[in-house]
RNA sequence: GUGGGUGUAGCUCAACAGGUUAGAGCACUGGGUUGUGGCCCCAGAGGCUGCCGGUUCAAGUCCGGUCACUCACCCCA
């Protein structure tokens, strides 16, 4: 029989990678909980049209990427690329317009898509997400990269940046994208063969493209900030200004290019250089149309997604994991003991001690450099010996220091140490 | 989907130009200490050398295929 394993592109996250996992997710919870976010878990398969009309039916995404099936009834269906439709789709099914305080979402959890897998990139992935509907104030603009960018640096990471820019809204964007294709056929056919295609399919993204003939062939193309109107322009001034206040660190690329359709006016992206061809860690934008174009209300939103596994590539690289220790450990020696040391290691744990002993019998010495690596504080000792005269032998492991105690009292003195540390 | 790289012990890696019984460090188990951790010493266990086929007296090594992993491209968090 064939040893079975995972599916190309999806990772088990084993113990000893675990904590970073924690850390990561219980400060995202903090921030954003802070910041007026509510957790809201949807489910991770969809109808499959909700990701072609929200992303954009002619984005990668839609087109290759998409984990997409039929179920046996029929109906096509996909595991989530990304978050933010799910997200909207909940928030017109619920009606959470209605909710006059609540609008702001955060979703944590795995999203999949069927690419071949590279360093930072997976077929499941796993992103925190956060969307706010319902403000079109440029304030809120400001705040949500203000929050991003404090959750990074609660965090430690280091070497990053955020990148902001504007797209206009849709006719701004419609605009410009004729003007730029203008110029990039003007320029000639010098270009990459993807590039030759992209002009015309996507022009957009050629300022993605990283062939030095392409790049030196648009130097002078036009930039987006030329092609918006006054109300667009005024948002982004407005954004620019908070961001300022609030003292987070920024710069404007005009050249930044997203994958989705839905973004309008500000989009950004947090990006490094210490993580090979995958430099954006996070991103996201304002979408007002989306919720309208799903059939709901007419609402303003915003969101952006983080990706974990890049982060916590990076967090790895100036961090050393975050160590998880035992209280107590009790070595017994021989059968009567070892059932007696049994028997108190429930009881430490009934009582909130985290204890961990030896349930083979191994030699003492054997269960002493046990308890040493998992870095137990304390470790009782029970032999034949004490256990006829009722007592236990407690070891201090940093200290070096051993006495005995009472075995009638020695939960209570654990419960006093535990306190005490 | 395309291109490159790599598959040997749980992990990181050796094995001259094909040549005896495939080694080392770390980790693991036992011992050195009748019942005391980290350091040290000794011993032990652990391998279908990814898989299938071919060449050869002989294949971990060469050839073909296949699978897996990995990096990159397209694209993207």
């Amino acid at each position: 029989m064939e040893a079975l394993q995972a599916v190309r592109g999806m990772n088990d996250i084993l113990p000893d990678q675990v904590g970073w996992w924690q850390k990561v997710e219980k400060t995202a919870r903090e921030v954003l909980e802070n910041f007026g976010y509510r957790e809201i878990r949807t489910p991770v398969a969809e109808k499959l049209e909700l990701f072609a009309r929200s992303i954009g039916e002619s984005t990668d995404i839609v087109e290759k990427e998409m984990y997409s099936f039929q179920d046996r009834n029929g109906d096509f269906l996909a595991l989530r690329p990304e978050a933010t439709a799910s997200v909207v789709r909940a928030y017109i099914q619920h009606n959470l317009q209605a909710d006059p305080i609540l609008q702001k979402f955060y979703a944590v959890g795995p999203m999949f898509r069927h690419e071949r897998p590279q360093k930072g990139r997976y077929r499941q992935f796993h992103q925190i997400d956060a969307e706010v509907f319902g403000i079109d104030s440029p304030m809120i603009d400001a705040e949500i990269m203000h929050m991003l960018h404090l959750f990074l640096e609660r965090l430690g990471v280091s070497g990053i940046m955020l990148n902001i820019n504007t797209l206009g809204c849709p006719e701004c964007r419609k605009t410009y994208r004729k003007v730029l294709q203008d110029y990039l056929i003007a320029a000639g056919d010098d270009f990459c063969p993807d590039c030759l295609r992209r002009r015309v399919t996507n022009p957009l993204r050629v300022f993605d493209c990283k062939v030095e003939r392409c790049k030196a062939l648009i130097t002078g193309a036009p930039a987006i900030m030329d092609s918006i109107d006054d109300e667009c322009r005024a948002h982004f001034d407005a954004v620019r200004g908070y961001l300022t206040r609030l003292g987070t660190p920024f710069v404007i690329n005009p050249r930044m290019v997203r994958g989705l359709d839905y973004y309008m006016r500000t989009t950004f992206e947090v990006v490094t250089d210490r993580l090979g061809s995958q430099n954006a860690i996070g991103g996201g934008g304002r979408y007002n149309g989306l919720v309208k174009d799903l059939g709901g209300p007419d609402v303003a939103g915003i969101g952006f997604a983080i990706g974990m596994e890049r982060l916590i590539l990076l967090l790895q690289q100036d961090q050393t994991e975050p160590a998880r220790a035992a209280q107590v450990f009790v070595a017994a020696l021989g059968e009567a003991a070892g059932a007696r040391g049994f028997l108190l290691v429930q009881e430490l744990r009934d009582r909130g001690i985290e204890a961990e002993m030896d349930y083979e019998g191994r030699s003492l010495k054997s269960q002493m450099r046990r308890a040493d690596k998992t870095g137990a504080r304390y470790v009782l000792i029970l032999g034949e010996d004490e256990l006829n005269r009722g007592e236990i032998q407690l070891r201090d492991m940093r200290e070096k220091t051993q006495k005995n105690l009472p075995l009638d009292g020695v939960v209570g003195e654990m419960l006093e140490l535990s306190e005490r540390s």
